[in-house]
DNA sequence: CTTGACTTTTCGGCTTACCTAAAATATACT
DNA sequence: AGTATATTTTAGGTAAGCCGAAAAGTCAAG
């Protein structure tokens, strides 16, 4: 059996990786909140266990083996299920169910991750959008277009939230920018802040706002 | 914050407590299945919290002190509730609850705890008939009359039954002995095996049954 | 009241995961 | 290319919990 420890750093990595491409010691350390030197080590260990979790080599970041992918898709499926059980059997907002998971993720048996993904029939996204992998592995690949990209005169939905930060979500919340809300981009200056319809009003939105909200086209 | 291995040790001072009246190290060590020397150790450190979880003076045994109680009743509040959930909203059998909650009881949110309690509408008693402590630290007694104790002639219910064994729930169920279930007494030879009328058909049932089910007067 | 059997505690050691400080390596700039 | 800056790794240490073996303490039976 693996640690939770072992768990949440094969999580990390897998995070990392997906969303800005590379996994240096520094950007783990950050992520999980400890020294760098302790990501050092603990990422020795996993390189060296049998099978291997992570190809390492010094001073050249860290990639997960196929061993490794497999163990972070299966804690990601169990974080993600657990989120949209939280959310829509108790009750939860999409803010507050990202710190739940966290730590059951790491305890539920496979039976009881069988019987949320039952009763929520078998879902492919989390309350934030995110792709929650199949007990085989397989993800889906996440919405990537981000809102910032986005023309003037576009209709398009929100697909997709980049951030579990509590405040940020419940700020796009009064916003009306929820899971699947419709919007239009009104006006997409070069670089500056877009004009959104949103829920019949429309707003200005920074940057720090539009590249973290992912869009599809409305229809999909 | 305390560790899971605390709230472990607290609760299972608790129960031994509770169903044998002493706490012993080596009764301590037995349910925990770790050596003697851990509980010696892992006890002298709860005595010498601020403020200290249990009292303890060498070679005599253990309690809890008020602190410690309120911690282990917390836990166990969370365990039975878990356990409920897991039986009523999730269709797990009571034989398999025990597991599961026995992990997530140490990870729940008191948001958690709250959204389950009130799903199942401020409930009492788990699915093995023991009762719930509320959240303020109060708890019910248990129903302490075993089936070995009726006397013949006499019609009760299935109240509670004491073992998490999953082999004898289950053979229990086969039984039909489940919780609340109506039974008669039919025969209750001195210290022999009770003859016991329950769905339908009747069964001679052993020491080691009737000493671990508890019955309550029918209408109760 | 002494002895032998059992229980409990102490002792020295192990593992996991963390830390800080110092050393090694890599990168980036002139 | 050579040096300054930044990142990463090594080294030495700490805290929880666990263990087995040996010492200490308890208690019942003679």
């Amino acid at each position: 059996m693996l640690s939770s420890n072992t768990e949440d750093y094969l999580k990390a990595i897998y995070e990392l990786l997906e969303d800005s491409g590379r996994v240096t010691t520094s950007a783990l350390a950050e992520r999980l909140t400890v020294a760098p030197a302790s990501v050092t080590e603990m990422v020795q260990k996993l390189a060296r266990m049998q099978p291997a979790l992570v190809d390492y080599e010094r001073h050249r970041g860290v990639a997960l083996t196929e061993a490794g992918r497999k163990i972070a898709l299966e804690v990601i499926r169990h974080h993600r299920l657990i989120e949209l059980y939280l959310a829509e059997a108790l009750g939860y907002g999409w803010h507050e169910v990202h710190a739940e998971a966290e730590r059951l993720e790491h305890v539920i048996s496979e039976e009881f991750e069988d019987k949320i993904a039952a009763v929520l029939g078998q879902p492919a996204h989390d309350p934030h959008g995110d792709p929650i992998p199949t007990r085989e592995g397989e993800v889906a690949e996440p919405c990537r277009r981000a809102l910032s990209q986005v023309t003037a005169g576009e209709t398009v939905r929100v697909a997709r939230v980049r951030d579990e930060d509590p405040a940020f979500l419940t700020h796009l919340t009064e916003l009306g920018l929820v899971l699947r809300a419709p919007l239009r981009v009104t006006r997409a200056p070069e670089g500056g802040p877009l004009s959104v319809e949103v829920a019949g009003s429309t707003r200005e939105l920074e940057r720090a706002i539009t590249d973290h909200v992912f869009v599809e086209a409305v229809g999909v």
